[in-house]
Formats: structure tokens, sequence, C-alpha cells
DNA sequence: CGACTAGTTGAGGCCAGTCAATGTTGGTGG
DNA sequence: CCACCAACATTGACTGGCCTCAACTAGTCG
């Protein structure tokens, strides 16, 4: 039974029925940043332990997003931060014309909804690319317990941070990249996520199909999926539609401009 | 006499004096954020008097930066965060390889710096584009001070969340426009900026190369030269070297899809 | 005045987009 | 469980928008 994610989102703003997150709000004993396997990558990084269960105190809920569900959309209220507990989701802004552009893909650990902090309400839409789960961080709550916890409060600014850099990366590999080096890039980046959160970094599958590798990288689904049969007929990578194998990561930083 | 802008600069990072920053430091008895033009834009937007009062006391210096000089370079410790009093500042990411990608354009108001949180260092270079003057904020103490004021907290984040929200727009605009409606988005937004600061929106001169302009949007300086050109002689717009009339500024916002 | 930087314009080539046909995969319902 | 359908992916042929290379002009500063 789809019910509202937060208590919080006021009523009163239009949203259509059918765009209503079909979000499953539950409490979950067991769902605590201590135990949290993620805390290391996540807001909770290296918080005492009292501030870790202040932190737990707060989370309004916790949330199943089922694969395509939306997490948020543009225009919604801002009122709170999402940590990703397990799952993917891609973020994409929407031009007025109907264009949509993917800007980011986001794992477990990150923190998603920095972009609603200005305007108080959300400039992007977050969908979910597989069943994912998040928690959600109320952020007003969230704001009054970083005033009084230092630790949490440089770590709520590094995350939004590094949200600006990873921009400035990305305005990078859209700006001055051409096809072949944008797709490296995106396969080493994945690559290095995945091996921060313990998975193997040269093989892995791919959550996102070639259109939105293709819309994320400024490129069409094509030239995407012509790219991926080039690097493999080059022997740099084994694809076998979503699943990956890295077998030549030196040519692939090569390929960037990264020495090794 | 160049001195360091900072003195909490750490002496032990190792920067070639050749790359130092010829900024002039000086205290300024009738600089302060209460007789500042561009109070309403900066980051003591909407603050009270006593707060105001406060955020003076924690600036370490003013400092004039000349044309063509750098505020901070990519890999630079990050102690502070700076807000342009006047002037004009381009920053820009740099590839391993050389190859340079401007990310952003900033003027009166605008604060900078934001990148440099997450790693504390920064990640990005910032270069005067005139003869600026800004106001260094050193950003321990200015957490010190957030941490009182929920109204000045809210403005940092909402400086921070409003590049990430730049960030997207960027993206948008690199991975899925093209080159004609990127340059017609550029004049858009900074006519808007201009007129934001009290200026005509119709009618200003740009502060960058046609090179640099080009970096910005992902094109070639050759590109944006025949741009203006067609839109010249479309009559959208008017063009002498770097001052530039807008006469349709209906036409540029179809060009980029925005209604009107 | 000469050297240099910034900007304009033209000719031609190439990278990635477009259009189209076909193959493959995975979810759904009989 | 399998058949079916739709979504996803691959590949080819062709096109075109932007880049590259190059020549030339205009303005600036020793």
């Amino acid at each position: 039974m789809p019910i509202d994610l937060l208590a919080s989102r006021p009523r009163s703003f239009a949203v259509p029925a059918h765009a209503r997150p079909r979000v499953v709000a539950f409490r979950d004993a067991g769902a605590h940043c201590a135990s949290c396997g993620v805390r290391g990558l996540c807001i909770a990084h290296d918080l005492d332990a009292e501030t870790v269960r202040e932190l737990d105190a707060l989370f309004g809920t916790h949330a199943r997003v089922a694969k395509r569900e939306v997490l948020y959309r543009a225009g919604w209220p801002f009122s709170a931060l999402y940590a990703i507990r397990v799952g993917t989701f891609k973020t994409l802004t929407l031009a007025e014309d109907g264009r949509e552009q993917i800007t980011g893909y986001h794992m477990t650990g990150d923190v998603l909804g920095f972009d609603g902090l200005s305007e108080e309400r959300h400039s992007c839409e977050a969908v979910a690319l597989e069943d994912s789960e998040v928690c959600a961080l109320p952020f007003e709550k969230l704001d009054e317990l970083a005033r009084a916890k230092p630790a949490l409060r440089r770590n709520l600014f590094r995350l939004l941070s590094s949200d600006v850099s990873r921009g400035q990366d990305m305005m990078l590999l859209l700006g001055s990249m051409r096809s072949e080096e944008r797709l490296a890039s995106f396969l080493l980046n994945l690559a290095r996520r995945f091996q921060r959160r313990g998975y193997s970094a040269s093989e892995f599958a791919l959550r996102m199909t070639r259109e939105e590798i293709a819309s994320y990288l400024g490129l069409t689904l094509e030239t995407v999926s012509r790219l991926f049969s080039r690097l493999q007929s080059e022997g740099l990578i084994q694809v076998q539609g979503r699943a990956i194998k890295v077998l030549d990561v030196a040519a692939l930083k090569r390929m960037v401009g990264l020495s090794g």
C-alpha cells in the first residue's frame, strides 16, 4: 500500500496522483546506522557512537523504492536527504522542451537530494534503477543535530562539496573528451566505486541501459553500443549485455590521459 | 609587494614561487559587509545586523587580484571561501594531459571555493578576468559562526547547493544542446546575472575571450565566433568585439526551448 | 613600427548523429 | 514451462555539425 515517505511533505503542494512515489515506508528495528554495512561511506562516516545513535533517532523512516520508481521529482518540495542503503539510482534534469540529461548514477552509501537545498524544492529527479532501499534524513532535524556535532557538519559539507566536484569532472568530460575517452572514464569510475564498496573492480554488472549511459555521457545509444564493441574487439574489455569484464585497466587509463 | 593572502595557509605545502598569487592583501576600514553593495546577493544575504557585524569581524583580509592572476590553484590547501566584491573570475579544471575546461564564470557577489571543501584542497583553479577584489572568509571561523547562526548556516548550504544545481544545468547544456543553443543559453544567463546586479540585461561587455567562451561551452573558438556572426546576421544580437547588445531576447529563449 | 594577441572567415575532413534493419533478452501471461 | 511481446542492443549506410587548418584583419603595447 503506497504511502507518503515523509509525513512532513506538505500536502498542499499539488502532485499528480500518478506521479506519487510508490515507495513503501517502514520502520525496521534492525536497520540502524550502527549496523549499516555502508556506514564508512555514508553520512555517518567517522562519527562517534553517540552521534550515530542520535542520527538513528532522527530517521523518519526507511523506505523501499522499487525499480523504475521515483524517489523525488523536479519541483517537489525539499524536505529530506536520502542515503542509499542498497540499490542504485539515477538523477536527471529535464529541459523545458522535454529533453533529459542524466546527471549522475548513485549507489550504496551515496546521499541524494542536495540539489533541493537552495530553492527549497528539488531541481532534478531521482529514479531507482533496481529495487532499492533508502534512509530518509529530514533536513531540518539533520541541520539541528549538525549544529551540535562538528564532525557531522563536516560530513554534510564534504558530501555537498564532492557533488560540486563531481559536477566539475563531468563538465570536463562532456566539454572536452571524445566519445571513447568518455566511455573509458565512465567504466573506470564505476570500477573504482565498486571496488570501494568491496566488489570486484574488474567484473561487474551495469545497472543502466545503453541509452542511459549515452545520456549521461552526452552521446547516442548507438555510439555507446559501437564503443563497447570496439573496446571489446581491441581486447580492453569483455562485454555481454550488461555484464562487463575489464581486461586492461592500464589501457583504459591511458585512454583518458591518466598515467598508469 | 606580493604577500600571502591568508596567514593560515600552511607554509609547508610546496608551491612553486612563480605560482604564488600576486594578490595584494589589505585591511580597509571602509570595506565591510554592512556597507557592501552586493550584500543582498552574497553570503550576508538576509542576515540580521548582529550576524553581519560578526561576519565582518572574521574577515581575515580583503584582497585585490589583478587581471590574469590566480586566486587559488588545484592542489592548494583549502582554508577559505572568497566572496567577490568587485570583478570577474573564471574557474577551470585541468585534466592530467593538460586539457582545460572552464567550469564557471563568477561575478560580484558570487562566492568561490566550495570545490575545496571535500578534500581539504582545491580541485580547480580560479583566475581573475579583470582587476578584482575579494573578501576572504576563513572557513574554520565561518563554520564556527554558522554554528550559532541558523540563517548564516542556511546561506552557506544554499550557496553550496546552487553550485550543485549550476553543475547540473551545465551538464544538460554540454550533454544535450547544440552549439547555437549553448551560446544562446550562455548569453541569456549572463543577461540575467547582469540584470540582477542592477546593470542592463540587453547591453553588456563580455569579460572573456572567444576561446574562453568556447571552453566553457565545449566548443572551439572558431565555432563561437561564427555563431556570434550568425546571430548578428539574423538580427538577434549586435556584436562588436566583446560588446554585446541583445536585440531579441524572446528569440534567444525560443532557441534554448524556453517559452517567452 | 614590429611583434603579439584576439577575432573573423573560408575550405575541407572527420567524428558522432540519424535512420533503418535485425538480433537478443527478459518479463508476462496462457 | 514455454510462447510471445516489448524493450534492449547491435550493426550498417549515410549525413551533417562541428573541428581542424589556414589565411587574413584589427587592435594593443613595448
